[in-house]
DNA sequence: AATATGTTCAACCGCTTGTTG
DNA sequence: CCAACAAGCGGTTGAACATAT
């Protein structure tokens, strides 16, 4: 109740959008909601349940539409609603399941429990989108996908894995393998897996699948588990945790994490004088951030070298 | 300090899909 | 099978807020 609240004191400051003069006839409501009518529609629901949200919204009393009142609950009222930044791992997996699905926000959306498809579309047209406009690609085209996995996807794990380093004690040795093991445990527990021909999550709560079918009906050229038949991770590890490099890996599809040195960023380049760095109000927590785009650009150089 | 510009995200819209009678 | 209705989905909008000038 205390966020509805805090809402709702934000709520005050703007104007509420009135009705159009039809919908005035109507007795429809339009607009922000208020405190009031939140707390019809969580009483209703918890006395009666969710559906029925044209009956609902009448039962109720909420002069709304059904659909409104369905879209408050769902985005908005419900318990399990998870607000805040997207976390990196989040991101990892809005990244990797937008390239198995594109925009369906509402199957990406299962598997990162508490984001509702409105959250992961405003994420990805606010960030992801407004990137590849920078960068004067389209974000469909093969180059951002290619850089996505190439170059973005990756930096991310290392982000991760220098996030999850950070905040623990056990001290890690300084080689590379171990570096990469750590890398991969993480994802480990981050990342979807396809287990004959599903695809699962490795975190205990997200134990959603679908069919060999839907998948395959679904799965982008730009797959990167097309056609896969065995049970298999994002980041293999064998059982001595051996991190599966291109020239060894079993599944050559899994590519994203490779070393991004062989793939080039500068197909979809602006011109050289173009700022890099985006606004962002959380840098600890959007992905292109300044310093990534100092990464990038490191990267560029290679490339071009 | 005032104004302009950019960013975010809740909410709406229209279309599609599923369900029911 | 078909029509009507409900629910779900993705695209879009616009107001509030943040940041730059």
């Amino acid at each position: 109740m205390d966020v509805i609240k805090e809402r709702e004191n934000n709520k005050k400051k703007k104007s509420m959008v009135s009705s159009s003069c039809s919908e005035d006839e109507m007795d429809l409501r339009r607009g922000p909601w208020t405190i009031d009518e939140d707390l019809t529609l969580i009483n209703y629901v918890a006395t009666h349940g969710e559906g029925r949200w044209n009956t609902l919204a009448l039962d109720a009393g909420l002069k709304r539409t059904g659909k409104s009142c369905r879209l408050r609950w769902l985005n908005y009222l419900r318990p399990d609603v998870r607000r805040g930044n997207i976390t990196l791992e989040e991101q990892l997996l809005i990244l990797e399941l937008h390239t198995h699905w594109g925009n369906r926000w509402s199957k990406i959306a299962q598997y990162l429990p508490g984001r509702t498809d409105n959250e992961i579309k405003n994420y990805w047209r606010t960030r992801v989108q407004k990137l590849a406009k920078h960068l004067k690609c389209d974000v469909n085209s093969k180059q951002f996908k290619d850089s996505m996995r190439n170059l973005w996807m990756p930096r991310l794990v290392e982000r991760i894995q220098a996030a999850a380093t950070a905040t623990t004690t056990t001290s890690v040795a300084a080689n590379n393998t171990h570096t990469i093991n750590n890398r991969d445990k993480l994802l480990m527990k981050s990342s979807p897996t396809i287990i004959n021909d599903e695809f699962v999550s490795s975190q205990p709560h997200m134990t959603q699948s679908y069919s060999t079918q839907e998948y395959n009906n679904t799965s982008s050229s730009s797959n990167s588990f097309g056609n896969n038949k065995v049970s298999t991770t994002l980041f293999d590890l064998d059982d001595n945790s051996n991190y599966y490099t291109k020239d060894n890996n079993p599944n050559p599809n899994l590519d994203y994490y490779q070393p991004s040195h062989q793939h080039s960023f500068s197909d979809c380049i602006m011109e050289p004088n173009t700022p890099w760095i985006m606004q962002s109000g959380d840098s600890s927590d959007i992905f292109w951030n300044a310093e990534n785009m100092l990464f990038l650009q490191q990267q560029l150089m290679n490339d071009t070298m």
